[in-house]
RNA sequence: UCCGGGAUCGUUCAAUGGUAGGACAUCGGCUUUUGGAGCCGAGUAUGGGGGUUCGAAUCCUCCUCCCGGAACCA
C-alpha cells in the first residue's frame, strides 16, 4: 500500500499540543519502528449498536490515519458467534459512514483469519507453547489462583506435542461437546498478571457464525485473535481502551512467539458523559423495560439515537476532537456535547416561528380579513440563507410563556397594559384578558401600532420580542420535547439496593400534540433541522407522514431568562 | 491484599526544568427586532510529606486516594 500525503499542516503559529498517542506515533516515526507508516483500525464487535463512546474511538483512529497520511481499517472482531449478528454489522457500518468516515475497501473480519489463526495455534503447540486442557471451567478457575496467590499448573499441562496436536485437531473436527476442552497458551501460572496464567486460546462452541456458518466449532479468544489480526493487517498503532492494558503483555507474547509483525498497543480512557449511561447491558435494560422506545430513541447516547435526535455528525466529530485523548478516567460534562451541536446548528439551521403552547391573540384595531406578508430573515448568521414570507393577520397565537397577567420583576414580555414586539412584525399592546368560567385565560385582546413595522418608536422603548404565528394560516404538528434521560449526574451512583434505573428522569419526554407552526414549514422533510426562534433546535422525525409533521427537540437555546427566573 | 494504570480550576484538555493557560460551566458588564447569537471582564487548580535544583505541575522518594484486572466475553 502506498502512503498518502499527510493532511495539510494547520497554521504553524497556532500549533496545537500533541496528545499522548501522537507523541508515541512521533517516536515511532523518529525511530523508524514501522518505517514511516501509520495504520490504525477501528475494531468493533458486532454485538450491539455503537454509542458516543465508540465515536471517540472512531474519530481518534480515522483522524490519526488522516493526519499522518496513513490508513484506518474497519475490522469486525467477530470471534464469539453466540453474541454476534449480521444486523449489528450493518448498523455499525451505517453509523461510521454517517459520522463521515470512509474505510474504502478495507473492511475486514477477524473471522476471515480463522484458518491462519488455527495454523498459528498449531505452530505454538509444536513449539511446546500451547496445550489442550481438559479442566472444566470451574476447575480452571480454581487452578488460576487469586489476586494474591499464584495459580497452579493444570494436570494436562505437560501433554506431549503429538497428543496436543491430535486433541486440537479433534476439537476442530467436532468430536467434543462445548466446554469439554480448551487450547491454552503455556506461559506462567504464577504470573502476577492473570492474563498470563495460561490463557485460553480456543474454546469449543458449536454455534453458527454469522459469516463462517457451521464451518467451525472451535473459536479463538479475543487475546489470540486481536493482536494477530492487527499483525495480518500490518497495523502500526493498535489503539484500545484502558481495560485492555493488562492484556498488552499477552498481545506482545503472541506476536513474539509467533514471530510476526508486532504493532504497538496503546490504551486510552474511554468516554464517560454526565447524565447518561454508556454500556450495552444498561442500554438493553432501558430498551427492554420500556424506559425508551428502542436503540435509536432520541434520548439514547447511541449514534443512532443521536442521529434521530438531530445531532449533526460534524458536531459529534468536533466534540470528540475537543475532549481530547488521555489516560485518566474522566466524565465529560454533557453540556459540552450540547454546546457543540448548538454551535453548529446556530450557523446552519434556518429559523422559523413555532408556538408550542398557544394562546390566542386578537388585534382589535387590525382590519378583519386582512393578511400582510411580512419578510423574515432565515438565518442572521448566514446572509446567503435569504429570507421568507410570514403571514400576519388579526388573529394570532403566541406562547403562554410569553404572557404574564401579573408580571414578575424584569419580565419584559407581554402583560396587561404593556407592549411587546412581535418578531418581524409590529409592536402590540395587551388591552384586556378574556377568561373562561374556570378562570383560565383563553384569549388576549390587543391593539397594534401600525407605525412600528421595521422601525423603533421614538417616544418609548419596547424591549421584549416574542414569536407568533398567524392563526388562520398556522400548521399543526407534534413536538417531542426531549430532556436528559437521567436526573443524576452519575446515574450509577446509587443507594444500597438500587441501580441506575432509580435515576431515570420521568419527564425526559414531553409530547405536544398541536403546536402551531408558521406555514413555511409545509413540506418539511424528515431529517431537516430548524431553529424554532427563542425555543431551540428541532429535527423532523422519521415518524412524520406527509403533512403530519413530528419534530424532535435536539437541544434548547440558552435561556438566560429561565436562569434568572429560577433564581428568584 | 497482588499486578497494571491514573491524580492540574466545578468539568475537560494544555503547560515536556523557566510567568500554571484555553474551552465549557459560574458571576458581572456591553450589545441586540431571538432574554438567541456576539463582544468584554472576573473568580476558581498542580492530592500530601520529604528531597534534587538558582528555579519543580514536570525529576527522585515515601504516602494517600481513584480506576481496571481472577469469562471457555470483547
Amino acid at each position: 500500500m502506498v502512503d498518502r500525503q499527510p493532511a495539510v499542516e494547520s497554521s504553524p503559529e497556532k500549533e496545537k499540543s500533541l496528545n499522548f498517542v501522537e507523541e508515541i506515533i512521533n517516536d515511532h516515526l523518529a525511530s523508524g519502528r514501522f518505517g514511516q507508516r501509520v495504520h490504525t483500525r477501528f475494531p468493533p464487535e458486532p454485538n450491539g449498536y455503537l454509542h458516543i463512546g465508540h465515536a471517540k474511538s472512531i474519530v481518534l483512529n480515522f483522524s490519526l490515519a488522516e493526519k499522518y497520511g496513513g490508513f484506518c481499517n474497519l475490522r469486525f472482531d467477530d470471534t464469539n458467534p453466540s453474541k454476534e449478528e449480521e444486523e449489528y454489522v450493518q448498523s455499525i457500518k451505517e453509523d461510521i459512514k454517517w459520522l463521515g468516515f470512509d474505510w474504502e475497501d478495507r473492511e475486514y473480519y477477524a473471522s476471515d483469519y480463522f484458518e491462519q489463526l488455527y495454523e498459528w495455534a498449531i505452530k505454538l503447540i509444536k513449539d511446546g507453547k500451547a496445550y489442550v486442557c481438559d479442566l472444566p471451567s470451574d476447575k480452571a478457575r480454581e487452578y488460576r489462583g487469586t489476586l494474591t496467590e499464584p495459580g497452579k499448573n493444570s494436570p494436562y499441562r505437560d501433554r506431549s506435542v503429538e497428543e496436543n496436536l491430535d486433541l486440537f485437531e479433534r476439537m476442530r473436527e467436532g468430536e467434543f461437546p462445548d466446554g469439554a476442552r480448551v487450547l491454552k497458551a503455556k506461559i506462567d501460572m504464577a504470573h502476577p498478571n492473570f492474563n498470563m496464567r495460561d490463557p485460553v486460546m480456543y474454546r469449543i462452541l458449536h454455534a453458527r457464525h454469522h459469516r463462517t456458518g457451521d464451518k467451525w466449532c472451535i473459536y479463538p479468544m479475543y487475546d489470540f485473535t486481536h493482536g494477530q489480526s492487527d499483525s495480518i493487517e500490518k497495523i502500526t498503532q493498535s489503539i484500545c481502551t484502558l481495560e485492555f492494558e493488562n492484556h498488552r503483555p499477552l498481545y506482545d507474547w503472541f506476536c513474539e512467539k509467533l514471530d510476526i509483525h508486532h504493532p504497538q498497543q496503546i490504551e486510552f480512557a474511554r468516554l464517560n458523559l454526565t447524565y447518561t449511561v454508556m454500556s450495552k447491558r444498561k442500554f438493553l435494560i432501558l430498551v427492554n423495560e420500556g424506559f425508551v422506545s428502542g436503540w435509536d430513541d432520541p434520548r439514547m447516547p447511541t449514534i443512532s439515537g443521536l442521529r434521530r435526535r438531530g445531532y449533526t455528525p460534524e458536531s459529534i466529530r468536533k466534540f470528540c476532537d475537543y475532549i481530547g485523548v488521555a489516560k485518566n478516567n474522566s466524565i465529560v460534562d454533557v453540556t459540552i456535547l450540547e454546546n457543540h451541536v448548538r454551535e453548529h446548528l446556530n450557523a446552519i439551521a434556518p429559523r422559523v416561528m413555532v408556538v408550542l403552547n398557544p394562546i390566542k391573540v386578537v388585534i382589535e384595531n387590525y382590519p378583519e380579513g386582512q393578511v400582510e406578508q411580512l419578510s423574515a430573515v432565515n438565518n442572521p448568521e448566514d446572509e446567503s440563507a435569504g429570507s421568507r414570507i410570514v403571514p400576519f393577520s388579526r388573529e394570532l397565537y403566541i406562547d403562554r410563556d410569553d404572557f404574564m397577567e401579573v408580571p414578575v420583576k424584569n419580565y419584559f414580555r407581554l402583560s396587561p397594559g404593556k407592549e411587546v414586539r412581535l418578531r418581524y412584525g409590529y409592536i402590540i399592546k395587551c388591552d384586556s384578558v378574556v377568561k373562561n368560567d374556570m378562570g383560565e385565560i383563553v384569549e388576549l385582546r390587543c391593539s397594534y401600532d401600525p407605525d412600528t413595522l421595521g422601525k423603533q418608536p421614538t417616544d418609548r422603548k419596547v424591549k421584549g420580542v416574542i414569536h407568533w404565528v398567524s392563526a388562520e394560516q398556522a400548521l399543526e404538528a407534534e413536538i417531542r420535547l426531549y430532556d436528559r434521560l437521567f436526573l443524576a449526574e452519575n446515574p450509577d451512583k446509587v443507594e444500597e439496593g438500587q441501580d441506575f434505573r432509580s435515576h431515570v428522569n420521568p419527564e425526559s419526554l414531553q409530547v405536544i400534540q398541536h403546536a402551531k407552526l408558521e406555514p413555511s414549514l409545509k413540506g418539511a422533510q424528515a431529517g431537516e433541522r430548524f431553529q424554532f426562534e427563542r425555543i431551540g433546535y428541532f429535527h423532523v422525525d422519521q415518524d412524520s407522514q406527509g403533512d403530519d409533521l413530528v419534530f424532535n427537540r435536539i437541544t434548547s437555546l440558552r435561556d438566560t431568562w429561565a436562569k434568572i427566573a429560577s433564581r428568584s
